[in-house]
DNA sequence: AAAAGTGCCAACCGCGGTTTT
DNA sequence: GAAAACCGCGGTTGGCACTTT
């Protein structure tokens, strides 16, 4: 997109200060008489409703269509943090937790990409438990580097694409050490975190969602490379629908668990 | 019993990137 | 191609509940 260059740097500025403002004023106007803070049950009741019937679009005009005195970014955050379908809520268990720490410790902070290989859990969720559970922790140990975050998606690209959760519509089973072939090594890849499935039997599995990802993109395109294991459907990002039977979340949280993931 | 400290979590904010106009 | 609108992400905050002093 925007590429500012080394002597864009003033453009930029002035170009960052005036949308700013703008999105400052947006802000404000969208603001005047919008509602913040808790949600009610009478708001989630609405919010849920309509995503239901008429599905996610335009968070802005889901605010409005569903007569929520909200900003479509509150709405959005709401849905998918608290109403969205599929969602566990409860105690993380030491099998999630174990995931969390090893995926952290890979890919750093990006939760989102976090949470696609934890179904039922937000990014929002893992973030909170990371921060309390682990984050002194971190401190006493050797911490990665903070980095500003469009350099850590350029570094992101040269990091592995991240695994992938429980396809669609195919029971997975445990993969044994043997049959890994050392991708781990090749890929960056926690090998806890491999699968086959019936279908794909011995090839490794990557979220469609991270590819749908806008921010990801740039993760996959080398599709010569992962291409072949990308048949999933954007409409369903986290695996939970399949094609003939449908999967509910929790089946796919307990197959992801119980069968998918090697200690 | 009360104040201070800590843990937890929902929600907001600002920013960067993408899509639409 | 530029501007506006929008989305999604990660960081942060605020408030409640619980524990410790």
């Amino acid at each position: 997109m925007l590429d500012w260059g080394v002597q864009g740097h003033h453009q930029k500025h002035d170009h960052d200060l005036n949308r700013h403002n703008h999105d400052l004023y947006q802000q404000q106007q969208q603001q005047k008489g919008c509602r913040k803070g808790p949600w009610t049950p009478e708001e989630d009741k609405l919010l849920a409703e309509y995503v239901t019937s008429h599905g996610e679009g335009r968070w802005s005009s889901v605010a409005k269509c569903a007569g929520l005195n909200r900003r479509g970014k509150s709405c959005r955050l709401r849905w998918v943090n608290y109403l969205r379908p599929g969602l566990k809520r409860g105690q993380i268990t030491p099998q999630e937790e174990g995931i969390i720490l090893e995926l952290h410790s890979l890919w750093g902070n990006k939760w989102s990409t976090i949470a696609r290989y934890l179904p039922g859990l937000t990014d929002n969720e893992i973030k909170n438990y990371w921060r309390t559970h682990f984050k002194k922790k971190e401190k006493f140990s050797s911490k990665p580097e903070k980095v500003k975050r469009s350099q850590s998606q350029k570094q992101q690209q040269e990091l592995k694409p991240p695994p992938q959760p429980q396809p669609q519509n195919q029971p997975s089973q445990l993969v044994s050490q043997d049959n890994m072939m050392n991708l781990d090594n090749e890929q960056n890849i926690p090998s806890s975190l491999y699968y086959t499935t019936s279908a794909f039997n011995d090839q490794l599995l990557l979220p469609q969602s991270v590819a749908a990802t806008s921010s990801d993109h740039s993760m996959f395109d080398e599709n010569q490379l992962w291409g072949s294991w990308w048949n999933l459907d954007d409409d369903d990002p986290h695996g939970f629908v399949g094609g003939s039977g449908q999967t509910t979340a929790a089946d796919s949280y307990t197959g992801f668990y119980t069968e998918g993931y090697i200690f």
